[in-house]
DNA sequence: GGTATCTTGTTCAACTTTCAACTAAATGGT
DNA sequence: ACCATTTAGTTGAAAGTTGAACAAGATACC
């Protein structure tokens, strides 16, 4: 953990590079979230939503359903309370395991995301991938691609260690 | 604001441009989150602190500091409460215009940023910036230029139309 | 100078997120 | 069968964020 080198600091384009990314992505997600405001949804229940909508039976377990959409578990059981209460969601006891739960999507939270959805992927389109030339587009998909994975493996590197 | 058309769903490139990009970069801001830790700061916290550290005097009016933080009036104010708390910034009553504060940094802020700096930038090098080729660095850079461009332009565009 | 409007920054209340504690059920070893 | 450990999911309190309302000073126009 100790640094005994001095810090080897960002050259220009490396700068450039960090701070436009981290600009542009805090502005990105304000704009879509704004976006999704008149449907009465954040990006982070439109995944949630979405996921499920996909899922068979329009149906999955918590945990997988918090894996999926990035969201821990307690964000999701909080999220969830608000959601059912909305009559978007359910949850039904697991049988297979009595500690768990499905979380199901109903009618009319299917209604709900079908609605949000081809706006929602207009807005997508406005502000990121239209924007964007095929080579772009397959940059950014291999640039994050990849730092996702070296995220996974740092991850686990850093588990182990001790 | 009505949609006629049948809307244009992503395509698999577009897809997986857009997916890896919005999952990598949660992942990613949660890991630097995560690195910044042990200084007892966050990545907005860092940011407000890394712009105050630049300002000529160490000193920046307030909403400045929010614009340039990307943070709103009101959450800066929150937020200094918490760091002025800490002994990192005060405020000081501002003279040529008499609603307005400064926000100063602190001699014991300055020593906290200058000790979080070079771990901060060490935890972007390895998960982002050192993964890159000189060419990515390059294609990421121009890609969120233009996006920041386009999106300051889409805004002034929405706020014009009625 | 008077007054309408805009700007600065804070505050309050509602809401969201985090973190640690907790219940209960499953798993695994002996 | 027993007990320790792990896993699923919820809860409640604390911390953080948002957005509207507000006070007070600046600006602009007549």
């Amino acid at each position: 953990m100790a640094k005994k080198s001095s810090p080897r600091w960002l050259n220009p384009r490396e700068m450039k590079a960090w701070r436009s990314y981290i600009i542009a992505s805090r502005r990105l997600l304000e704009a879509l979230d704004a976006d999704l405001d008149g449907h009465d949804l954040t990006m982070a229940d439109y995944e949630v939503m979405a996921q499920l909508s996909d899922a068979p039976g329009r149906r999955m377990r918590m945990s997988e359903l918090a894996e999926l959409a990035m969201l821990s578990k307690s964000r999701l059981s909080h999220r969830m309370k608000v959601m059912e209460k909305a009559g978007w969601v359910r949850r039904e006891e697991c049988v297979e395991d009595r500690r768990g739960y499905w979380a199901v999507m109903t009618d009319k939270g299917l209604k709900a995301i079908v609605a949000a959805a081809p706006s929602h992927v207009e807005s997508v389109r406005k502000r990121l991938i239209d924007q964007l030339s095929v080579k772009e587009q397959e940059a950014l998909a291999g640039i994050f691609g990849h730092v996702t994975e070296e995220l996974r493996k740092q991850f686990v590197e850093e588990s182990s260690e001790k």
